[in-house]
DNA sequence: TTTGCCGTAAGGGTTTTCCCTGATTACACT
DNA sequence: AGTGTAATCAGGGAAAACCCTTACGGCAAA
């Protein structure tokens, strides 16, 4: 038996979700809560081992909700209730202690089983999120096409690389054993070729087109 | 029961993987290949339902070589076998066709929940491996604090981020309605800071250490 | 074998960046 | 009233980056 407290400002989920958890025996929801406050404000006057909680909220927000309830009860158990733009916050969520993300479309089953996953010291993210995230990396598809579009050659390239370091035109001369003069070429064609004015700009274009990484 | 092949050119990690899936009569390893090329070339001759391939190998490596497999039999299913240190492939691999990422140093039962969710139709991620593609995302951590540490100034931020979109100090100075001089000194305040030696280091720098974003 | 692209290199000039020093104003803290 | 720091600006000079043009050998494709 799981004692859930639910914490989610918008009624009509809330009661959603608790009907849903009453169906299945192994949960009970103890409490619930429209709000981060109210609920940290009452840890203490119940015993749960999971949460349920939304991170956009009025009064305090999911992350700083979760922040306290791990401080004041580190072996709560917290999932957090998210939708697709709340993207930006899971390495918040996860940083303050949250073990699991669902996505509010989720099915049923898919909660439960984060409920369950999360109850065995398992993390448990929805797996259309993660495919999000993974695929969200890297937007490379379309981006990587840039490079054969330019026709970057491959001593280009290589200068590229070696300005993406940092390097001066000397220091990439030496690297490569050519004349400066011939890195300057080699550079110049590359500002031509993307159409940027310097090496700050043909930095940037270059990481925005993923032609290069960090 | 599940018709496996295994890719993978290590044979001891392939032998105690083979091992492994045989100690269980729900999986059948039917053939195993130590290349990618080997196994694109022999893929008629076996009926496998699934495979399980080595991201590095020589020959063909596990992305060409489940770009092809999933041409020939676009229902096969195929997990990759990954270390850390291939995060680079993943979104390759997903594009290639693989349904999951299991970890080298993954359990047994790991894989093998793999290989069951994999042959319903779901997708299979080590979760260790999902938490470091999630907590890589941001290294903020430790990195923001940098910010601090370093002590950047508004203004100095201000420039730093007009930099960071490629600007020239003249450019700089007009939107600012500062004189060029003035850009120039808060830059080589931030060259000093940040013990870069020009511009284009401070821009790598500055996107390293997360100071700004793209 | 000629055409075209790649990689190499240079001359010569303009612009921008980088470096160092020094200075003034303003505001906040003590 | 004094200290500190942020923000502003400038002179002057060295170094690097940027621009444009020209050029030559190699190699592959037409």
């Amino acid at each position: 038996m799981v004692n859930i407290i639910i914490v989610e400002d918008h009624t009509l989920f809330r009661e959603g979700l608790k009907s849903l958890l009453a169906a299945n025996d192994q949960f009970n929801v103890i409490a619930e809560f429209a709000n981060g406050k109210d609920f940290v404000d009452s840890l203490f006057d119940y015993d749960p081992d999971l949460v349920l909680i939304d991170i956009n909220m009025p009064q305090m927000n999911g992350i700083e909700a979760t922040t306290e309830a791990k401080i004041k009860k580190p072996d709560l158990k917290i999932i957090a209730l998210s939708m697709y733009s709340d993207q930006k916050y899971y390495y918040e969520m996860i940083k303050a202690g949250a073990s699991g993300f669902v996505l509010k479309e989720a099915t049923t089953d898919e909660l439960e089983k984060a409920i369950v996953d999360v109850m065995n010291n398992e993390s448990f993210f929805s797996p259309k999120l993660l495919q999000q995230v993974i695929l969200n990396i890297p937007n490379m598809e379309a981006k990587q096409k840039i490079i054969q579009q330019l026709d970057i050659t491959e001593r280009e390239m290589d200068v590229l690389k070696l300005i993406c370091q940092g390097m001066t035109n000397n220091e990439i001369s030496d690297k490569l054993f050519l004349s400066p003069k011939t890195v300057e070429t080699h550079k110049s064609r590359l500002l031509k070729k993307t159409k940027t004015k310097n090496s700050t700009s043909l930095i940037i274009f270059a990481l925005k087109n993923k032609i290069i990484d960090l």
